[in-house]
RNA sequence: GGAGAGGUAUCGAAGUGGUCAUAACGGGGCUGACUCGAAAUCAGUUUGGGAGCAAUCCCACAUGGGUUCAAAUCCCAUCCUCUCCGCCA
């Protein structure tokens, strides 16, 4: 949520702003409403300090004995005059909150304005690996060696759903051990949350209102509130702390949580995604951080630190990239993704993605910290990084790490979860 | 699912139409006094949002409606918490 001030104080550079995501606002409507609403708020706040000086007097009277009809006639009409104005000031506060709602997060000034086409590779580790045979694809891999059953997936969930057998069951849950082995060294805590949330989260997050139909709703009663299934870890993570005031001195606040992440991804299957690239559910450990205005930039560059380090550890070749204003998520201000090869793609794919979202987030959820030296309240800083997802790591393993004989070697730092060396029919 | 109790500041809690919402009373925090220092004691202080240069004003008692000149207080709906019973992994 953008700060209403920051428009008033100047509309244009926001919209500047807002232009390199490539988003084209008119905020004259706006503008319009909110000196409206402001004219109203203080006509209507003067007739209240009225009535409640009237009211109070009201009683004084009646003890002295005198009539006070006539003020009850008059304060009457003062309260149906006070009750229109407020109706009409709410309408506008809806318009205002609505219209502020929907507006993504500017981007950090330093981006470059577009979208995917001005991603900038800023790093890259490893290399493509060199078959002297023919590589296979990860879909055949897995589903010779008995690791993924695609086919009974869509039995029992449908398209988009696949079950993780055997070697590839252990695999998986060998990737999760080792990502939050990892991250409880690095001091975070770790966290099993509710996968069902309430949609307050989904606004605090950042993902609703305008993404509402990208995740699966639950009807769990019979009036119209609904629950969703969560997209991502972030979506409880950040909203922890809604609605609380935090001590500066406890900050910055360290978080991991696995969940497996529900989207519905409708319109997104490309035939060259064949298999766990892209489905309805996938695992995911995720790392946010609340920290201070000051101290975020700083956040962003150890989360990213840690997720690249994550992917390195398991020895796969990868790239970090910068994305342009237009490509970052809506809610965030900055993001670098890591992409992992995959070489029967021939292309990188996104393992991780690590945003800050500044106070844009804290804006909606409510989440503010007190400065120690001056006992004033501010909006953290709220930060996010896959760490990682499983969903294209286990094929880039099964990519990068397989043999002639169709075999897969496990990753070293995987070798003590799996029990094995090298995942053989 | 049934029955009951409840939701007021940092915590416990009083207030059940106006004269008690920064909000009684108690605890905690902070500041100061006493002390070599601490404890104990005493005194002071301690919510957030909005408008305004300021004085000051408005709003907020779970949430949303309603009644009233006036609502924490009365009415309706919703959410949440706790206790007991039932059901269930």
């Amino acid at each position: 949520m953008i700060d209403i001030n920051l428009i008033r104080e100047n509309p244009d550079l926001i919209k500047e702003k807002l232009a390199k995501k490539l988003v084209d606002v008119d905020f004259t409507e706006l503008l319009e409403k909110d000196k409206e609403r402001k004219d109203l708020m203080y006509k209507t706040d003067t007739l209240k300090a009225e009535r409640n000086k009237t009211s109070a007097l009201v009683p004084q009277l009646k003890k002295e004995g005198k009539d006070v009809t006539e003020i009850i006639e008059n304060m009457k009409k003062l309260g149906d005059e006070i009750k229109e104005n407020d109706d009409k000031i709410a309408e506008l506060d809806e318009f205002i909150y609505n219209f502020i709602s929907y507006l993504p997060n500017p981007p950090a000034d330093d981006l470059l304005a577009g979208g995917k086409e001005n991603n900038k590779e800023i790093k890259s580790w490893g290399e493509k690996p060199k078959f002297d045979f023919e590589p296979k694809h990860h879909v055949d891999i897995a589903e010779n060696l008995g690791m993924i059953d695609y086919k009974r997936g869509a039995k029992l969930g449908g398209n988009g759903f696949w079950i993780y057998r055997k070697d590839g069951a252990k695999l998986e849950w060998a990737l999760l051990n080792y990502f939050i082995e990892q991250h409880l060294s690095d001091g975070y805590e770790f966290m099993l949350l509710p996968h069902l949330l309430l949609k307050k989260c989904g606004f605090g997050a950042g993902q609703f209102p305008k993404f509402a139909d990208e995740v699966f709703h639950i009807d769990n009663t019979s009036d119209n509130s609904t629950s969703f299934l969560l997209p991502t870890a972030e979506t409880a993570l950040v909203n922890l702390h809604s609605d609380e005031i935090l001590d500066e001195d406890e900050l910055p606040f360290k978080y991991c949580g696995y969940t497996p992440c529900y989207r519905k991804e409708a319109g997104s299957y490309r035939a060259e995604e064949r298999g766990m690239i892209r489905g309805h559910q996938f695992n995911k450990v995720e790392m946010v951080q609340y920290t201070t205005p000051e101290n975020s930039e700083k956040a962003f560059e150890e989360l990213l630190n840690k997720a690249a380090a994550l992917v390195q550890g398991l020895g796969l070749h990868y790239r970090i990239s910068k994305l342009a204003a237009a490509d970052c998520s809506h809610s965030m201000a900055r993001t670098c993704d890591i992409e992992v090869w995959i070489p029967s793609m021939n292309d990188y794919k996104e393992v991780s993605s690590v945003s800050n979202a500044y106070d844009y987030q804290a804006r909606r959820n409510n989440t503010k910290f007190r400065r120690k030296d001056t006992g004033k309240l501010e909006y953290v800083h709220t930060l996010n990084g896959s760490g990682l997802a499983t969903s294209r790591i286990l094929p880039a393993i099964m990519e990068q790490y397989q043999n002639a004989d169709g075999s897969v070697t496990v990753p070293e730092v995987l070798r003590k979860w799996v029990g094995k060396d090298v995942i053989t029919k």
